[in-house]
DNA sequence: TTCGATACCGAACGAACGTTCGGCCTGTCA
DNA sequence: TGACAGGCCGAACGTTCGTTCGGTATCGAA
């Protein structure tokens, strides 16, 4: 008897790259198990050996494309809060912070696009339960870089309101998430180079005062 | 005998903006016609009445959504070079150039969400006359906010190579249409505010010169 | 040498898909 | 009054979908 995948075995990296590479041009639902089979090399039916059923192979794609990245930027917070009894003063230890994060960001996104791309388009076609625990880890690395923006602005400039740093922290991944939809190595050079302008970009946009007719709250 | 709808009588509004509700939600290919049917109220076979295939619905909503936002952008651009035969000064009026289109931009955004989201899952689904159709109008959309970069950066700092602007464009294009993916209107304001911060954060951000190391090209 | 688990397959299932067809109303205009 | 076109159906077409089932080849442990 087949074992349906409870997790057991770990399903093989070559299918879940292979698949986010058809979903990531076609969709979720523009992307059929038969496709997979095809490009993976394998029997429609030897599929569900490593999978209960397509959903949580989308689930399966997510998870371990996500998981990386989120435990990098959980190990650069920890550093920057056990550097912290502060000797060291927090103006750079933040900027610090914030530019390694997006760095961290860039450079995982960079050689990770199919599974990036993959990723935006949301957890919608998710059973209830891996969406949710999709969008916990979504959460806490959201998280991570809103804590990142405030202690940068707080140790700059006259404290911001909550929702103002969630805004500024949208904006970046604005800038930074969208260049799934342009970037290319040759056009564009590594995304080394691009990381730090978009550092640049952000840290010098964000310190701005907005006039205080338009102040919000 | 029915006549296919060749962009003959227009299609109604009502089927455009619902289908675009549901697309922006479950995706194209994750949106059946009989959804649609159901929740336009009309039969399965009468949505055939009002265009010729699933496909060309797809392009209607993206061209319909898309053209008077182009519009818009292209009487913006041209009001700043009728007033260009330089008495006033290039400064302020490449700034209102860019903080116009930023307003444009997100205006319309923040009303049409749903159009706006089918437009951004892409052409890959659509044939490629249409898809090239769409890609076209991105394009001179897009030329217009490189071209507005451009004057911006050129009144006050050295000038940026051409690539330089054409990746800022694209940084400001994250930040505007990152928001489909967070804005709510009770959280985060009306769109007008958001504008605003977001080219203040662009224009501050946008002057600092990278270091000459890190200098492309 | 037997055993059981693992990895895989061909063939088929019922359901859902996009699309088509013939016909039915309800106006308008001659 | 009759002809006709536009807007809209119900029912069905052939295809593709995700998934299941019974079976086979391989292989290390007993």
């Amino acid at each position: 008897m087949d074992t349906p995948a409870l997790a057991s075995q770990p399903c093989p990296d070559d299918i879940l790259a292979q698949s986010a590479a058809l979903m990531s041009s076609q969709g979720y639902h523009g992307t059929s198990m038969r496709d997979l089979a095809r490009t993976t090399g394998r029997s429609l039916s030897g599929l569900y050996h490593h999978f209960a059923n397509k959903e949580e192979l989308l689930y399966l794609i997510n998870e371990r494309g996500f998981s990386p990245l989120l435990a990098n930027a959980e190990r650069l917070r920890g550093e920057y809060r056990s550097g912290n009894g502060r000797p060291v003063a927090a103006g750079p230890a933040s900027a610090a912070l914030l530019c390694d994060l997006i760095g961290s960001h860039l450079g995982y996104f960079g050689s990770h696009l199919n599974e990036m791309r993959v990723l935006m388009f949301g957890t919608q076609p998710m059973s209830s339960a891996h969406g949710q625990a999709i969008r916990q880890l979504k959460e806490r690395y959201t998280e991570i870089f809103n804590f990142a923006v405030g202690q940068y602005i707080e140790a700059r400039r006259e404290a911001a309101t909550a929702t103002e740093i969630e805004r500024k922290t949208y904006l970046l991944f604005g800038m930074m998430n969208w260049i799934f939809g342009w970037y290319s190595l040759d056009e564009h050079g590594p995304v080394e180079a691009l990381a730090e302008e978009i550092y640049t970009t952000f840290t010098k946009g964000c310190l701005a005062l907005r006039p205080a007719a338009a102040r919000d709250e």
